[in-house]
DNA sequence: CTGGAAATGTTACTTTATAACAATGCATTT
DNA sequence: AAATGCATTGTTATAAAGTAACATTTCCAG
């Protein structure tokens, strides 16, 4: 009931609770790893584990949420250890900040430089991206109307994915 | 070169530094006695106070930059304090938090109910609203398409304004 | 003038993020 | 293998942003 496959113009899904989630982190994991490697950039060993911790789920994740994550008992991980792997994975388009959380996301998206917008479930707390060209047309049609030039572009829209809305 | 005047479906202005500015805080702090008097909200010194630093340009402003500037030499204004502040000028639209920023700026806007795009300039720091219809409906289509309940939208478009992009 | 709610003051703390420098790891050259 | 050099991570400390809880004051209605 809840998601479309393949949309005009950008897809967003949302997943739920039930769903081949170890597809989801293979894929993820597996771009990562690709694309670092055409880059030469070095995917280390906390860089992934911070990647894979944030593709845990579907929902944004803290940092500090993270950084407990990866604290065992033995050692105790420091903010800039984590901050320092999120800054990596954003470099690289892996992974997203919501602002309007202070959270981070894994990036779902194919293609390198995207126009993302976000859809966050007040609920649930599952974000989807989702790469909306009618937006992105819009959004760059009136700013340029504005005579303004648009370098960045944060859309994040707060409300019920279908499967709470089905609630 | 830079502004137009009312454009299709949504204005933005930027307004540089020679403008007559005084009329905008006047308008805004007209606005602002008008709309409490007729919710029978009480704009109180602390908040008539803080609405006018935060009028004091078209910047975003810090919530730690109107604690200083509150702060004389002897007394010293608290976080609670402004931020209580900030929170009633929000709940009755007077003004926005700009999430990308972390910083506050005066809602321009003349309507209750707006969605507000906001058009941020990296070089000046000059934040323009902008009622963009056309951003407002692509966003309600894409959505919509996804099976999304858009309940807030947050749009911030970083780029350049007309003065700095002329540079 | 007085009782009570709204607003502000005050203290203390949480959450989020970064600066600065030290130690370590890893690859390439010699 | 040893030496070199840069990228990565560790460590300490602190900045920046925001809130909880309770005390005090203000202000208006009765
Ligand atoms: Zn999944
Ligand atoms: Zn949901
Ligand atoms: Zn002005
Ligand atoms: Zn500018």
């Amino acid at each position: 009931m809840a998601n479309r496959k393949t949309l005009s113009g950008g897809s967003a899904a949302f997943h739920g609770t039930r769903h081949a989630h170890a597809r989801c982190v293979g894929r993820a994991l597996g771009r990562a790893e690709e694309l670092c490697r055409q880059r030469g950039a070095r995917l280390t060993y906390m860089r992934r584990r911070v990647l894979e911790l944030i593709w845990d789920s579907h929902k944004a994740v803290k940092a500090y949420d993270l950084l407990d994550r990866l604290s065992d008992s033995e050692k105790s991980v420091r903010p800039p250890t984590v901050y320092r792997a999120l800054e990596f994975l954003m470099v690289h388009g892996l992974v997203h900040r919501v602002d309007s959380l202070n959270a981070f996301v894994g990036c779902s998206g194919s293609d390198e430089q995207h126009n993302a917008q976000f859809l966050i479930c007040q609920e649930c707390g599952e974000v989807s991206e989702m790469d909306g060209a009618m937006i992105g047309q819009a959004v760059a049609r009136q700013a340029a109307e504005a005579g303004f030039n648009v370098r960045r572009q944060m859309v994040e829209l707060h409300g019920e994915c279908p499967g709470c809305a089905a609630k």
